[in-house]
DNA sequence: ACTTTAATTGAACGATCGTTCAATATATAT
DNA sequence: ATATATATTGAACGATCGTTCAATTAAAGT
């Protein structure tokens, strides 16, 4: 004897993980987000309690699919070190073209926000050690593999791609040739590379 | 027959600069710039137009103080390569403790606005980009002190510190463990230094 | 001392912010 | 069909946003 909501909940955080994704947090307005997932201001209260709790719907479902994303790709291929490498191409290269942003939401978020939104950043940050703990698993695994030196820490080269990648991400945003960013990546793998395998 | 204005206009930009480096674009209001440089709305308005006039000063100032930064520690040592060192331990570590965000304004700024702010993402973009030119000249100044190989591109190179320093100044505001942080610009300067150094 | 000119003030503007809630609509149980 | 429960609506709230401007203050020229 009740009423069961009409809209489709996974598709309304999808729409507006991609409107956060792409403004960023403050700039995005409870106006914008009613446009984007059409739904009136009393229903989206009533689902996620406030703006917030909608932009942390938003972080959880982000940090969720990056992390299905690098399953499905260790899936695809035996090596787990392939796996990273492809996973890097995927969010540097192949964002550019689909993605709201080129730039990780998550560490867009952690450089945008203070300790004034300390709830919201807090869990921006524990997403993105979730996904070092992912990246830190597969080079355990890489190394099982004999695929860089067992003599590396895998969360400290773990921690190390963490940043490759985000710098490559801030840079593809001011970076309009394609050439100069396949080069870049290139020369960052090439560097972690030498790094992961160590002595040689 | 006129009336000087009665503000320092270095330290009001200053100030200023502060700010928007701490809060960022979206969360920084005229009211708090109001404070934080003690200029009535008027005031201000007539001197810097808009609140966006205020935020293009502050790239201004902060670049032109970082390239200031980086002349100075190019003038207390004779290697170009330990002045880069030098500038990386200067922003990525000391930053953290003095600095209002650990991150860089204008990285920060280039990935907090979009096009819907054109004129100010643009001139964050070349700032950087004024920024990489003078890692691109130490570069070619370490080639010619035999720091790095010669078959190596400046510029690339310069590219690649970019990547490294925005990549780890991200990464230092998640973590508060000063040895992490420590460890990782150890091994970011180890990847760069096989990088750099090309065959050996 | 008086005039001139510009710097400074602070109240106020309309727009938009995040949020609330009484009114309405509608699916389900009886 | 009717009653019940809840999802949905959209107007409206007070606060704050960036900005304007008439009034005031005060330094410089005569």
């Amino acid at each position: 004897m009740s009423k069961k909501p009409r809209f489709d909940r996974q598709q309304v955080i999808e729409k507006a993980t991609n409107l956060y994704w792409g403004k960023g947090y403050h700039a995005t307005s409870m106006r914008h987000l009613q446009d984007a997932i059409d739904m009136r201001p009393g229903s989206i209260y009533a689902e996620f309690g406030s703006k917030d709790g909608v932009f942390k719907a938003a972080i959880e479902y982000y940090v969720q699919v990056s992390l299905d994303q690098l399953e499905q790709l260790r899936a695809q291929s035996d090596s787990p070190l392939n796996t990273l490498q492809r996973f890097v191409r995927l969010v540097v290269i192949e964002s550019r073209q689909n993605a709201p942003s080129s730039m990780c939401l998550l560490a867009k978020t952690v450089a945008e926000l203070t300790e004034e939104q300390g709830e919201l950043f807090e869990q921006a940050k524990a997403a993105l050690k979730r996904v070092e703990d992912a990246f830190a698993k597969l080079m355990t695994e890489a190394q099982q593999h004999n695929e860089i030196s067992k003599q590396k820490d895998p969360q400290q080269l773990a921690r190390l791609l963490q940043i490759q990648i985000t710098g490559l991400r801030v840079y593809a945003k001011t970076c309009d040739d394609i050439e100069i960013l396949e080069a870049m990546i290139e020369d960052v793998f090439a560097h972690s590379q030498s790094g992961l395998n160590g002595v040689q």
